[in-house]
DNA sequence: TTGACAATCTAGCAATGCTATATTATTATA
DNA sequence: TATAATAATATAGCATTGCTAGATTGTCAA
């Protein structure tokens, strides 16, 4: 019978309405606006069904940040695959990563700086991250032998300048050096 | 007459008491816990009180921030004059960051995760913010030209990594080798 | 002593996350 | 096909939050 499958597949499409809408909500009003209340209006369902998707409002925000996720890995395997020359590589995924970053403030807020428990290095890592951090992965490897601690330090620096350009602490007008510093680092100290 | 005197200075050890009590709470049971009804409870005073002194609670979050500011400056200022050896210094003012964000777990996040609109690279620049970036100028001023291209790069590591080891993305034990990774580009590549 | 003003409190609003319970739709059974 | 059981959804409400209008108390000068 298709009916369970239907059924199913149209509840799995109303979580995506869910999810998609707080990902435009947040993305143009910040994630103080992305209220159960507002969701609910935007999917036009009442409240309790959203609570039938997710446990609470925290696991809606965490579904916005795997789908960040997903993007991201594809934004820098494509940033690596489209550049020649090592060096270039690294320049141009560490640009990507910013790009990104501040193209989606609200997306990578959901995936780096709200409270998740979005956990990378243990067990049970969401396998989207774990893409993500093969993707990184993957463009140092060329320049180091520890290549799980420069990824580490590699993702730690771009988040870091993401993170500071972000909240105005540091001059957007020096990114450009900001990259070259970090790209040279590895490239020179990766060893 | 000394009475306005005694009522100003009474009125500002309020207020210290608040932003005490903010910091104390934080840390012991999450910033959520720091709410305006707890504050009054535990000064002792109602709430509209705590309005006399801050704007909004966040304002009492910037407060709680700009302490950790000054403990910060303090803290990069003892390591660096408690090494020897200009590399040293590095790396000692490297440790001494992540150990000062994850010892403090709560007024790191104040400083640098909440939002905020504590600015850097801005006028009006808090003199308590300035001050912080300053020390950490002075600790990578040997080993570059453009020094603040370097500080807000060096800045940008150092809380890469300790945001990525605050959310569980970053093992734990490698600590150590991304610190000396850290070291190594700004020695090898400051330039 | 009284009247103005400052300091403080009581009480309440609107919004939030979340849930117990009622209601409606759907399916399976007699 | 009529009805009972169950699934899907909605209504209504609770407790908590940040914040504030308005009442009340205290303090000091005339």
């Amino acid at each position: 019978m298709g009916i369970a499958e239907r059924k199913s597949r149209e509840r799995a499409e109303r979580e995506y309405r869910i999810v998609a809408a707080a990902r435009v909500i947040a993305e143009r009003e910040g994630w103080d606006a992305v209220t159960i209340r507002r969701l609910a209006e935007e999917i036009e369902y009442s409240q309790p069904v959203l609570y039938s998707h997710f446990e609470n409002r925290d696991a809606i925000v965490a579904a916005v940040a795997v789908e960040g996720f997903r993007e991201f890995t594809v934004v820098v395997r494509e940033a690596a695959s489209g550049s020649s020359g090592r060096r270039n590589v690294l320049k141009n995924v560490a640009m990507a990563y910013l790009a990104f970053a501040l193209r989606h403030p609200a997306l990578y807020e959901a995936m780096f700086i709200l409270p998740t428990d979005l956990r990378f290095a243990e067990a049970g890592t969401r396998p989207e991250l774990h893409a993500a951090f093969q993707a990184l992965a993957a463009v140092v490897t060329p320049f180091c032998v520890d290549v799980a601690v420069v990824t580490e330090t590699f993702w730690a620096a771009l988040h870091g300048l993401a993170a500071l350009e972000r909240s105005g602490r540091v001059r957007p007008s020096a990114r450009g050096e900001r990259i070259a510093l970090v790209v040279r680092a590895i490239v020179v100290s990766g060893k």
